[in-house]
DNA sequence: GATTAGCACTCACGATTAATGAGTGCTAAC
DNA sequence: GTTAGCACTCATTAATCGTGAGTGCTAATC
């Protein structure tokens, strides 16, 4: 589809008017706000031509136009693209900097303001997924004293995602003796995956465990437990409540329909897809599959670590939207993630850097 | 105040009929559905005198009665409170049930798990204050190897708040090394709350950690950041959502504006306020401080261990809602928290007596 | 004295109508 | 190709009116 310069900025135009006012956008308008140097009729005659093609819309008869799906489309496609990362709009670095600077080491307490963050930034509803590993491995299984009646168990995943679980003892529990088998399950556990707890692990786990195995039985399940919720897609939501301040969603039967479909798990899931591969991807409008959001817009984009996927950050808002800016903000948080991530997995580098210097 | 049979009987009639419908009940309503044996005249009569005494109003002159903020609340103080107990709604014990076998033994998870339940069953908005006590003490502090570059330090307190911290270390730490220095901060911290950190405290600290002490000294920080999270009111919310379903919210304005409320810590402190001593209470609409709440009625108990009063349950909602069954729900439901922490520590006192058993 | 039937009165609500004005499309002139 | 001009459309708002739910009062009845 080929547009004239002319056309190209009356589209603009629309889009940008309806963004601000959410009302429909009429020639006259356009002339007087937009000097385009050509009459109100002129533009007429454009917008003429700009609704055949599909680009624009006019809700009825006597009413100014709105940009279509298909314009949003073209308008993101040919005119977003170009240039949203020479908009460095920096005013978002500073909350990124105070969130990492408020001492995140937990993986999910991360996204969770890292979601908090960009909602707030964009007004809109903001997901963001855990970055998902399909094998993550053990990395440490501890048992600790807690208290005369428990014991503390302490499960930590190659990501760092760390659980604790109480395992109940009704008696006191010989510091050394649970120090020994802690030792035990730990080398026994350490650097497996799910697939590699076979029986035999198990037998062998339960063998150390012999002296307190009813007690201690559950823990298995604990374990399990924390590497699938490592490995399973954790998504988290934030700032669905700033939906309600859009026009958009001014009747409360939408907004709760909305709230309804983003409470359901699978839903969101079929939101975030197959991840982005890097790429900012925008759904508008009635490009996404949920019936109830052919009047959203999904932009997401996913954050890596070296050459692997890990996860994918992206906003919902109503179709009318600041596309440009969406995305300009939206990469910007993905490539702090990046960041963050990054510079965990240099230090591991180094430390495996300087240990190979030091077998030499 | 003094109310005649029928007159009683009137006022529960206007006040079940608004609850299920939320319209003005007027007086051939009532002389229909529920059969007084007397004219809708004579209702009519007996509702002006209702409402001369404050307990019904009428939203505008041709329309029918609803009750006043004054008449919930004397059916709620001389009508409920009577016989609540009895209502022995047991739909709910399943859900409990099924929230403790889903092996919580963490406090603020056993708190989530139940405002969500709560707010599912009542489909009002519930708050869930955390224990509070006020010198929590130090229960366990350990570091343990996490991977070559990091150390795992995990601390957990008197009422088994267990928090994870990840300390960067850039170079692997002798596990034994580790594993003393673990032993001897623990030792010295077992048993402290925020005031023993004292000065000589800290210093053998120092002492203990002093090859790597710029890589620990963060480590302060984060258990004195886990006494203060452990000590500070900890609220959950949730169902917010829910009140979208109210006719009472249909306006997006009203539920913005809650919503907004409900989002500021500070609020929901001050309608927590002070506890309630184990009692059931109820603020029905302006009897509510926040200008925001005047139509909303806030229901709230108290659920404690022992004798000390350890946190409020309760549910916000609009001011027509059963009050009969939410009392009887949140009253359960309180029982039911009560009941699991009792639990633990019972089973922590009979270690102790197990233990005295065999001093002798 | 309490109850009730009857009736006038009030007023929200919905439907109908009319005026307004924002906006378009078309035509003819430039 | 551009524009001025004008007829036409139709959402929106205000005004009007009828309807009905509901009340309060009065007088009759139990």
């Amino acid at each position: 589809m080929q547009l004239n310069e002319r056309k190209v900025k009356i589209l603009q135009a629309i889009i940008k008017d309806y963004t601000d006012t959410a009302e429909p956008v009429g020639s006259r308008t356009i002339a007087k706000k937009y000097n385009l140097g050509v009459s109100s009729a002129t533009i007429r005659n454009e917008m003429s031509d700009l609704e055949e093609m599909g680009l624009i819309v006019q809700p009825h008869a006597s009413a100014g136009r709105i940009p279509s799906d298909k314009g949003y489309r073209y308008y993101v496609d040919s005119l977003v693209q170009k240039n949203f990362s020479s908009e460095d709009d920096e005013s978002y670095i500073k909350y990124i900097k105070e969130i990492i600077a408020n001492n995140i080491n937990q993986i999910d307490h991360l996204m969770e303001e890292t979601a908090k963050a960009l909602s707030a930034l964009t007004n809109y509803t903001t997901f963001i997924s855990e970055p998902v590993v399909r094998k993550t491995k053990l990395k440490q299984v501890r048992l600790l004293p807690l208290d005369d009646i428990s014991v503390m168990l302490v499960v930590a995943t190659g990501e760092n995602h760390i659980k604790n679980y109480i395992i109940p003892t009704q008696e006191s529990i010989d510091d050394t003796k649970l120090n020994e088998m802690s030792n035990s399950v730990n080398d026994l556990l350490k650097g497996k995956n799910r697939d590699d707890m076979t029986d035999e692990v198990i037998r062998d786990i339960l063998l150390i465990i012999r002296d307190h195995q009813e007690l201690f039985k559950p823990m298995l399940k604990d374990i399990k437990k924390t590497i699938i919720s490592a490995e399973s897609v954790q998504v988290h939501l934030s700032g669905e409540k700033n939906m309600l301040s859009f026009p958009e969603f001014s009747d409360v039967d939408t907004a709760r329909i909305l709230f309804k479909t983003l409470e359901e798990k699978q839903a969101l899931l079929n939101i975030i897809g197959e991840g982005t591969d890097g790429s900012t991807d925008v759904s508008i409008g009635g490009e996404n599959e949920l019936e109830e959001m052919k009047n959203c817009s999904v932009i997401k984009t996913s954050y890596k670590v070296g050459n692997d996927i890990y996860g994918t950050i992206g906003i919902i808002g109503p179709t009318r939207m600041d596309y440009a800016q969406v995305i300009s903000v939206l990469n910007g948080m993905a490539k702090n993630i990046e960041n963050v991530m990054n510079s965990i997995a240099k230090r591991k580098n180094k430390a495996i850097e300087g240990k190979d210097k030091l077998d030499e």
